[in-house]
DNA sequence: GATTTTCTGATTTACGTACCTCAAAAACTG
DNA sequence: CAGTTTTTGAGGTACGTAAATCAGAAAATC
């Protein structure tokens, strides 16, 4: 049978309240008679049972996500995942409240989360915009105590706890060598479509996708990026302006969002003139064209995944336990369309 | 605040105990103050506290994994995870047990199942080989009151209650395509290796493979398949034999274990004559030899998420609960050398 | 209407832990 | 040594649910 605190206490010679005040560090207990618990919690292996614990607790861990008020689907679908875990809080013992800020606004983003601090809760997770006034936002957070984590979109150098979200130049990367070897040794451009150059996440995956047509793929030649702001109107004239102007296109990287747009300007190309195409997150939208041919590759990062690992990690900030790096590493997943979930 | 069985008795006008009936399905309880109650439970949105529930029953689940002693890295990464399993077991309220039986032999495996009946655990799951003698098994443990879940390889038409492993068929046409497009539109052969007939795993993966290059890679032909019994050194030697005898392979698809025979293979081929290599199952071998060039995309089944599931399923079945097929469909993941987790 | 059967209420104990109080013992202090 | 401080013990309550008992009420049966 599994050893309780009782089994501790009687091991140890000792009674339960000393037992209960080594387990919580609670002061009282002298050095030698602490030793003496934790060799008789060692020696019967005795784990905590979390269950019974926040049973007694009745603690409650409350949360913050602030969040662009985007519309485009990833941003839907991360949102959504929120909301379940708002519905799950109930059983997880987790308080979550959502602020919604303008997008790409780095001033609004930081109110916000100044806005924040007086309520004190136990811990702020946010998609990042770069800009001095957040990092200075993420710097009054951390000083009130409260655990800070980046989601989707990262603040390297500022003082947030975790970021919860892919590596982006590693996805940049996988993309180049999806579509360079997709294009098989044939010669052409390739037309790269991104949302913002002003959001980290785009740049990151621009750069690890120039990396590597660079390093790999010398005979296809990248187009300058057009920037679309994750909008399906723009992204659509973009792309079929590209497409006009240079017949030679043969592959299609979109990095951000607005790929309803981009899918509508290639139903007009003929199929066999129809450029390779890899595109980002698994959407209503990308899934039909991925399994229509529109689409090549899909990459993804997992929302359900994020926005758990974001909560995962923040109880664990709360109780001053480290992050299990490997248990929170969000894959980068790639889609043909015979393996799409 | 959380409702709680309280505040459900109060607001129906009944006693606790009549709740705890009507929550619990025990008889005594009339039809019209039954529903009394179930409408309270919506009124007040009650969830019970799984936490507080598991603590007042004290049950623990027993469940046994029967896996082949087979010493191929994913199997050893299989059972890795069980233990890892039975090492949360204390938290999780399960009791787990491995037993062990040859590889490939059906009748040994429904020996193996036929002895767990006596104890009569609350469920099983195991690696299926094909035949009778095992749906016969499946079937006494059924009849038994046994969960039963086939993890990895399936058993299609038995009285199992999941499976807990991927889409084999989808697995198949996803190399199949990542083989073809990689090609480039070569003109070749394409080897494929693979453990063995007899599996229905491996079996489900050619089929597939086979589909999508018939449909979409004519130009590609297809040897005869190579069975290397999951044998490192076997696989090496006719893989060898066959790039000597063909020179004009272009692509290899691996669809089983013994990947550290191929990939020794490989290395005696010079660099620009090297095939296109698809290969099952993120390991030790195979991720070095990503990262190298030796092997230009993987399959893997997360073994972690396999065995998971399989709990999850089977504490369910216990339960009575459904199976929440979204939530255990095990994906197909895609590795290249760059989105390696 | 009496009897049996079926419901329902009230109350209790238990699960493993957290947290509190109060008293007693032990260890220090001067 | 007396007095003070620190450490420890003993015990209780609480968390939300499960499960049991037993008495009493209501309904069904004859």
């Amino acid at each position: 049978m599994k050893p309780t605190v009782h089994d501790i206490a009687r091991s140890a010679g000792v009674s339960l309240a000393t037992v209960d005040r080594v387990l919580n560090g609670r002061p009282g207990v002298r050095h030698v008679t602490r030793e003496r618990v934790e060799q008789a919690i060692l020696n019967l292996g005795y784990v905590r049972d979390v269950a019974a614990a926040n049973l007694a607790k009745g603690r409650t861990y409350s949360f913050v996500f602030v969040m662009p008020a985007n519309d485009n689907s990833f941003m839907i679908e991360i949102r959504d995942e929120v909301h379940a875990a708002i519905s799950r809080s109930g059983a997880e013992r987790t308080q979550i409240r959502i602020l919604e800020v303008p997008p790409f606004d780095a001033q609004a983003l930081a109110d916000a989360l100044d806005g924040i601090v007086p309520d004190k809760p136990d811990g702020v997770a946010f998609v990042a915009v770069e800009g001095d006034p957040v990092h200075a936002a993420v710097a009054r957070l951390k000083e009130a105590g409260i655990a800070v984590v980046t989601l989707v979109s990262d603040l390297p150098g500022s003082e947030r706890d975790h970021f919860a979200g892919i590596d982006n130049n590693a996805a940049g990367r996988t993309a180049a060598n999806l579509l360079g070897r997709f294009a098989g040794g044939r010669e052409g451009r390739i037309a790269v479509i991104a949302g913002s150059m002003l959001v980290r996440d785009h740049r990151e995956r621009l750069e690890g996708f120039l990396a590597v047509m660079g390093e790999s793929f010398p005979r296809l030649a990248v187009l300058p990026v057009m920037e679309a702001r994750d909008d399906p109107a723009l992204a659509a004239e973009v792309v079929s302006a590209a497409l006009r102007h240079y017949p030679d296109i043969i592959g299609l990287y979109s990095l951000g969002a607005g790929n309803r747009g981009i899918v509508h300007a290639l139903r007009e190309v003929a199929p066999e003139a129809r450029p390779v195409v890899v595109a980002h997150e698994l959407t209503k939208t990308t899934r039909s064209a991925l399994a229509e041919g529109l689409i090549d590759a899909l990459l993804n990062q997992d929302a359900g995944h994020e926005v758990r690992s974001a909560i995962r990690v923040l109880k664990g900030r709360v109780e001053g336990l480290p992050v299990i790096a490997a248990q929170e590493r969000i894959r980068i997943d790639i889609f043909l369309k015979d393996n799409m979930p």
